[in-house]
DNA sequence: TCTGGGGTCCTAGGACCC
DNA sequence: TCTGGGGTCCTAGGACCC
């Protein structure tokens, strides 16, 4: 093997990948928001019966509170921790701002979430070894604070897989350097469950073969976890063990596919309800499509039951399309396929195979399909295909967002005709309780009102630190996974 | 009061084609 | 008259990640 500039076995020779993870990042935000939580636990999810903890602060965490973890598990741990929705638009405005710090260091920027992201700082040219890689670190875990308020941890190395382990090691509100060339020593030991890749079902395979660490599995070799793992993640499995990962960071990648589904708060049984539901998922799927620029050819369903087995059904057409009525038909013609005796909790409809064809490019596809589809055999196929780009044509974007009832939500930001801005702590028997602050200002006080009061109205957030430009913009709040 | 929502990648079998 | 093989597309399911 060479040595090819400064790389030794896909490891670089300076630490110069780095990775940032948010510290509990939307428990963090919600806190920077309300200063009467700071210090507390809070808790940040879905509020309905079937809702899952997406993220609980640190002080949560004491009580056993964990991402994923069911609401009312958390609500038994953890009694007196504030539970308040998820506020996505909220999220992301300060998710794009960080973006933005990364941003000047590098533009090679691979986010891997709002609140993570890779960056090539060698790319960059703003670090070529560790002392100038520790130092970008640093001012970026500066710059971050100062725009938003929140702490974020970084890990610095000469991979990817590395950077992550050494951002999980610094958190939180810190920052781990691992030197190129101890990788080996600092994996062995470690259990196999850090390894990218490695989850419940794979460490407990691994574990029934006798594995529990990254060295049983060097010891292991490759030729064994590939036929206890299968070819490819066997083979990757075993470089990752070695400290051996070249992947680099990508700037942009091309969706695949976009999808949206909905759990129910109670199972559905009504066939023609059911039906509905698909119906108002596929418009809601295709509003996403055309809004990112795509079409798609394969339209999939999804339905889990009652005894939470989930199937999958698709059907792929002979050429894309972001056509509402030929997304919303397909994906009612695979329901019919599907028994939901017993009852529904969650459907889903999505689409892949992706194409970003413009509206002109779709025509030039229209061209060809006809084509194709008046040489085939089925005469009905061909007519679906060519009812797609004509109807798809005139229509705008814009998709009409059904009317929803005003429901006062934990956490929802408010604005009170006398009082001011606040959020929504509480709500029952016709009645809703608002505290009174701004990310800037103490502790409010909280003061209860009358569901319909028309003093009080929803309102958007504000941004965490006086004077940064702050949220530009936000969909309607809430958007809770409530029907 | 058991288990979200949005994704990615891989595998495996069958169809179909050369 | 065993059992041909390889490549690609489609479908379904599963593991994993945040």
């Amino acid at each position: 093997m060479s040595v090819a500039w400064g790389s030794i076995g896909g490891v670089r020779a300076a630490p110069t990948i780095l990775h940032l993870d948010m510290d509990a990042f939307f428990a963090a935000a919600e806190q920077a928001a309300k200063p009467s939580l700071r210090g507390k636990p809070v808790v940040v999810g879905g509020l309905g019966p079937r809702g899952v903890v997406a993220t609980a602060s640190y002080e949560a965490r004491r009580f056993g509170v964990h991402s994923a973890m069911p609401m009312g598990q958390a609500r038994r741990l953890a009694p007196n921790a504030a539970y308040l929705v998820a506020r996505f638009a909220f999220y992301r405005s300060i998710s794009e701002q960080v973006m933005e710090l990364l941003g000047r260091l590098s533009p090679l920027v691979e986010p891997l979430s709002l609140d993570e992201a890779f960056v090539d700082l060698e790319a960059g040219g703003v670090a070529d070894d560790s002392a100038s890689a520790r130092a970008a670190g640093e001012r970026l875990r500066a710059d971050i604070l100062a725009a938003t308020g929140l702490t974020g941890s970084v890990g610095l190395a000469g991979s990817k897989m590395i950077a992550k382990i050494a951002s999980e090691e610094a958190k939180p509100d810190g920052l781990v350097l691992i030197e190129p060339g101890t990788e080996r020593e600092l994996l062995g030991p470690r259990s196999v469950r850090i390894l990218p890749g490695v989850g419940p079902a794979t460490g407990e395979h691994l574990r029934r073969a006798g594995m529990t660490t990254v060295g049983d599995l060097v010891e292991a070799g490759e030729d064994e976890l590939v036929r206890l793992l299968g070819k490819a993640h066997g083979a990757s499995l075993y470089r990752m063990a070695q400290g051996y990962d070249d992947r680099p960071v990508v700037a942009e990648r091309d969706a695949k596919s976009v999808s949206v589904e909905d759990t129910f708060d109670v199972d559905l049984h009504d066939r023609v309800r059911i039906r509905t539901e698909v119906e108002r998922l596929a418009e809601r799927c295709v509003g996403r499509l055309r809004a990112s620029g795509h079409s798609g050819r394969t339209i999939v369903l999804k339905v889990r039951r009652y005894d939470f087995s989930t199937l999958t059904r698709s059907e792929t057409l002979r050429g894309p399309t972001d056509d509402p009525v030929v997304v919303r038909e397909a994906a009612a013609r695979l329901l019919e396929a599907v028994d939901t005796t017993g009852g529904v909790r969650l459907l889903g409809v999505g689409v892949s195979g992706l194409a970003d064809y413009t509206q002109e490019d779709l025509f030039a596809q229209f061209a060809e399909v006809a084509e194709a589809a008046a040489g085939g055999r089925d005469a009905g196929e061909a007519e679906a295909v060519a009812a797609e780009p004509a109807a798809s044509l005139p229509g705008g974007p814009g998709q009409a967002a059904p009317v929803e009832e005003r429901r006062w939500s934990p956490g929802q930001d408010v604005r009170h005709a006398v009082h001011g801005a606040g959020w929504v702590q509480g709500s029952g028997v016709g009645r809703v309780t608002v505290r009174f602050e701004e990310p800037w200002s103490a502790p409010g006080r909280v003061r209860t009102f009358a569901v319909d009061d028309p003093d009080l109205e929803p309102s958007e957030p504000l941004p965490l630190v006086r004077g940064t430009g702050g949220p530009e913009r936000s969909e309607a709040a809430g958007g809770g996974a409530a029907a």
